[in-house]
This record gives structure tokens, C-alpha cells and sequence, in this order.
RNA sequence: CGGGGCGUAGCGCAGUUGGUAGCGCGCGUGGUUUGGGACCAUGAGGUCGCAGGUUCGAAUCCUGUCGCCCCGACCA
């Protein structure tokens, strides 16, 4: 009858992983590329995913007592001077804006006129430009702490693309705090820290490991530079949000002084944190499956939709009048804080395409309602967290009531999902043969070797040799777990004593 | 910046002994259908990336050029 596939996205992730996960953003109308290379146009649905994850982090930062500024686009070029590190780190791949005019040229084209003075940088980031406005803004112990966060969008000329985990322009949001002394922003930095985890767990679903970054994956400039890590469907793991503490670092930088109470100059002490749309990446690679997207509810721009079943306008009429009272209904219900979001899709399409487009868009929940669901006051409700065809019919008042504990079931069932993914793949290794077979494939795949190995957990001391060593297997050090366990041990590269195990990973 | 590949209808592609374009999907219209990604019919849509050259004649051969994709280098 039909000669669709079994599965709405091709190639599978068993076949093509990469593939998978762009057809899986296509199909999903999550975003595409646009013209000017590298940077992505964020669909409606995807935009409505990534409004979510503003509306919940905004108000996590709103708790933790930060307020909302906006600091300009533009950083002059010789601000990124002032911190050896953070030019090493970010100049490479910064915009430059050089001209302020077009110009008809002589063979009939526009160019560029009226050449800047001093270029001005396109922000990669923001420390320099707030470092230097908050100069201005402290003077003494008392106008501290700054907390300030700005969403916002920055560019990074990376050479390499791929639609939400790197592109030339994202946006997100970037924390910039300045505290007196030491403590108080590494405690800030910790903070944000547990923030990003907590968000990340519960609302995107998507387990993380906290934990320190080694030194030398810090942020250019930074002290300590900390990072939520998750794994991907591929077993690869994803920096899904950091936070730094970067000491007086950009204070010096920037001349951040202040007077304390004993009427001593001294420099503050800062942070910086961010996550961006990657959190979107991530989302993808983390819940979606063979038939595309899975939204987690407490993201999901809507949670509910409702597929109206009719063959003529008699039935229409009836069915459409029980579909805008279900919806009623359903939208005064709360779920997570939030009314429940319900959309009835009423468009002039076949009901098995619409069917599918909900299910590749990730909609958690989808309702069916025809005559015979009205003559038996039911309503047929799929899950996306289920197969297509794992439908069942539930009394239309007993859905009304438990709609909201069914988005909670679907919400903790992708995160228990990813969770055991996780640690299924995650291994304790102690020595470095048994990690080069761990990260090598087997016979199988050869060709696209994209999904194996996993979290290897192994002793691991900071060594500049380590990093060459790790390159040769594609590896890298992620992190150190904050929450490990301490153990002694000897690091499996150069066997000095460790007491911790690090994690090692293939990294997007 | 190195190595490889590709630019032909909205998308995916075919089209090599050179003879000025075709298929699938999608889209419009009409009809038959309808609890699952329909079927039949009928339409619309292309200066074959761009610029030169060879030729009576170029999507096809040659040169140049622009753009994109993949692999690497790079990636807070």
C-alpha cells in the first residue's frame, strides 16, 4: 500500500551518523544553510525550541539574582590586544569590519569606501567589550558584585560548519560577573556551573558530566575553565555549556579596580559562562531516533497537536468543534509551569503525511480525533517516545486530567533513555593498549566508523606530551569529573600518580 | 591552505563516439479516495554555475574563473 520506508529519516544512524543528523535538521524544518557560508537560518520550529531555552535559562538567571544588558557587536580592535591569551585564542577566526560605505565601482559593482580608522571586530565573545564598559561602571567593594548576562549572537569564522554545533554565527547568551575577591567568583563560576547541568538534565533531558577542563583546553585567558559534557548517539561527547573563573586575568586586562574596606586599589575578580544554539545539537543527538526529531516536553514549542479526521464538511464541522474544546481544555492545563501548548493542524493534507510531519518535528504528543472518537468520548493518542503505530485510545476527560503527567512520563523516559546510553558506554580503562582498542573499530563499519568507543574513564595527569599522543587516536581530554570519586592511581601516559580519572572521548 | 568530488527545473538526479534537454519527488488543476507518508489524469517550471575558446553546431571537448560538499589542518 505504501512505499514509504519503515523509518521517516535516511540514511538510519547505524548507516550514516553524519547524514542522519542533517536529515534529521531538514526534515525536522529545524533550520538550513543559507547563503553566506557557514551560517544557518533558524526555521520557526527550531527558533521555537531555542525560545524555550531562553525562556527557562533566563528565568534560572533571574533566580540566581543576574539582570539582562546588551553590549554592542562591534569590539574595536584594539581591545582583543590587551590579553596575550585570549588574541591567541580568538584571533584566528574573527570578522573584521574595515569599510563603513559602498561605492560604485568601475565596472559597475558595489565596494567597499570610507575605510574605519581602527577596524572594528565582529564580537567572537564578549569579555573585552564588557571588561572595559564595567571599568567604568566600579570603583568600589560597594558597587559589587556585577551580575550582568546578555543574549546575544556572536561570529567565529571556524573552518569547518555543521548546522547548530558550529556555525559562523550563533547565538547565546553570555554571563560576565565581577566580584571582590576570589571565593566569591569561584563560587559564582560553580553556580552557573550547576545551572547549565540542572537545565540541561531536566529540561533538555540530556544527562552532562561536570567538570574541570585541563589546562590546556581552558578558555583563552581563563583560570579554570569547567564544562557540562554529554554523549551523543554516535558515543561522542558534546561540550554542552562552560563556565569560567578567570581570575584577575581581564580585570588587569581591562583595568577592573575598585577600592576594598580597607581602602586598598586592588583588581576584581571576574567570570564568564555561556551556552549557546549547540544546545540544540545536542538536543537532536541526544533524543532523536530513525523517524527524526524527539523534543523533550519541557522544550517542545508545542506538546500537544491535534489531527483532525473527517471526509466531509458535515463531519469537519463536528470534528473541528470537538478538537477547539479539547484544545480549550487542554491548554488550562499545567504542565512544568507552563500551560500545556496545543496546535490543531486543520491544513488540507492527507492525515498519514501530516501524521509523519508531527513525527519528524518531534511533537511529543499527537491526538487524533474522528467521529468515532467523539461517539465513544475518547481520543487517540500517540507518543513520540513510542513507535508510530504504539497508539492507543484514552477516555477524552481521563486525557484532559493526566495530560500533563503523560508529557512528565515522556520527559524522565528520554532522559532514563540517555542515561543508560550513557553508562553503558562509559568504561573505566587503565592502561593505554586497552584504550587504543577501545577507540579502534571492529571489523564491522569499517568504512564509517563513526559510532563506537564511548566515555573511557582513566587515570590521567596533565602532561604536555598527553595531547599528541591523544591526537594520534582522535581523542581528547574532556574533562575531570567534578563529582568523581577520588582514586589513586597512575596516569596511563605517562604513569605519574593521578587522583582522579579524567574522561576521554572522541569530541564534536 | 593541502587531497578528493560536484555545479543541468524548488529538491534529488540522468544525459561521453558533440546534433540547442529528460526522469523521480515536490508544486498547480480536475477527479477517485481517506483512521495513516494515496491513486488516475492533466499542467506549470530550465539562458545546463559564469566567461572565453574549438566547431556548421557545445550540457557534452579545451582553458580560465566562481561557488558548494567531503576528508585533513583548525575548533572557546
Amino acid at each position: 500500500m505504501s512505499k514509504a520506508p519503515q523509518n521517516a529519516i535516511q540514511p538510519t544512524r547505524a548507516e550514516d551518523y553524519p547524514e542522519w543528523y542533517q536529515q534529521v535538521v531538514k526534515a525536522a524544518e529545524l533550520a538550513e544553510n543559507s547563503a553566506v557560508r557557514g551560517c544557518m537560518v533558524i526555521k520557526p520550529w527550531g527558533y521555537g525550541i531555542w525560545e524555550n531555552i531562553q525562556k527557562e535559562l533566563d528565568k534560572k538567571f533571574k533566580e540566581t539574582g543576574h539582570e539582562n544588558a546588551y553590549f554592542p557587536l562591534f569590539i574595536p580592535l584594539s581591545y582583543l590586544e590587551k590579553e596575550a591569551e585570549h588574541v591567541d585564542g580568538f584571533a584566528k577566526e574573527c570578522a573584521v569590519v574595515t569599510h563603513h560605505r559602498l561605492e560604485a565601482g568601475p565596472d559597475g559593482g558595489l565596494v567597499p569606501a570610507g575605510p574605519l580608522d581602527e577596524p572594528l571586530v565582529v564580537r567572537p565573545t564578549s569579555e573585552m567589550i564588557i571588561g572595559a564598559t564595567y571599568s567604568k561602571w566600579v570603583q568600589s567593594y560597594r558597587d559589587l558584585p556585577i551580575l550582568i548576562n546578555q543574549w546575544a549572537n556572536v561570529v567565529r569564522w571556524e573552518m569547518r560548519t555543521r548546522l547548530f554545533l558550529r556555525t559562523t554565527e550563533f547565538l547565546w547568551q553570555e554571563g560576565h560577573t565581577v566580584h571582590a575577591t576570589a571565593d566569591e567568583a569561584i563560587e559564582e563560576t560553580l553556580k552557573m556551573l550547576d545551572v547549565y547541568a540542572d537545565f540541561a538534565q531536566n529540561y533538555m533531558a540530556m544527562p552532562v558530566i561536570k567538570g574541570e577542563k585541563a589546562p590546556h583546553e581552558r578558555f583563552p585567558g581563563a583560570i579554570d575553565t569547567y564544562t557540562i559534557e554529554a554523549m551523543m548517539q554516535d558515543r561522542k561527547a558534546l561540550q554542552a555549556g562552560t563556565s569560567h573563573f578567570l581570575g584577575q586575568n581581564f580585570a588587569k586586562a581591562m583595568d577592573i579596580r575598585f577600592q576594598n574596606e580597607k581602602s586598598e586599589e586592588v583588581h576584581a575578580w571576574t567570570t564568564s559562562w555561556g551556552v549557546s544554539t549547540r544546545l540544540i545539537g545536542g538536543m537532536i543527538m541526544t533524543h532523536a531516533d530513525d523517524d527524526g526529531m524527539v523534543i523533550p516536553p519541557r522544550l517542545a514549542p508545542k506538546h500537544v497537536v491535534i489531527l483532525p479526521i473527517y471526509r466531509n464538511d458535515e463531519e469537519r464541522s463536528k470534528v473541528l468543534a470537538a478538537c477547539k474544546s479539547l484544545q480549550q481544555e487542554l491548554s488550562a492545563q499545567i504542565y512544568g509551569e507552563e500551560k500545556v501548548r496545543v496546535a490543531i493542524d486543520d491544513r488540507d493534507l492527507r492525515g498519514g503525511e501530516k501524521m509523519w510531519q508531527h513525527i519528524k518535528k518531534g511533537v511529543p504528543l499527537r491526538v487524533e480525533i474522528g467521529p468515532r472518537d467523539i461517539d465513544q468520548g475518547a481520543v487517540f493518542v500517540g507518543q513520540r517516545n513510542q513507535t508510530p503505530k504504539e497508539k492507543k485510545s484514552i477516555p477524552r476527560a481521563q486525557f484532559v486530567e493526566t495530560v500533563a503527567a503523560i508529557l512528565d512520563g515522556i520527559q524522565t523516559d528520554l532522559y532514563q533513555k540517555a542515561l543508560r546510553y550513557r553508562d553503558e558506554n562509559t568504561v573505566k580503562i587503565n592502561s593505554l593498549a586497552d584504550l587504543k582498542a577501545y577507540f579502534t573499530p571492529k571489523s564491522k563499519n569499517e568504512e564509517k566508523p563513526e559510532i563506537h568507543g564511548g566515555f573511557a574513564l582513566v587515570h590521567w595527569a596533565d602532561d604536555p606530551s598527553i595531547p599528541d599522543q591523544l591526537k594520534e587516536l582522535k581523542l581528547t581530554h574532556r574533562c575531570i569529573p567534578l563529582d568523581g570519586p577520588e582514586e589513586a592511581g597512575t596516569c596511563i601516559f605517562t604513569g605519574k600518580p593521578s587522583k582522579k580519572r579524567s574522561i576521554i572521548a572522541k569530541s564534536y
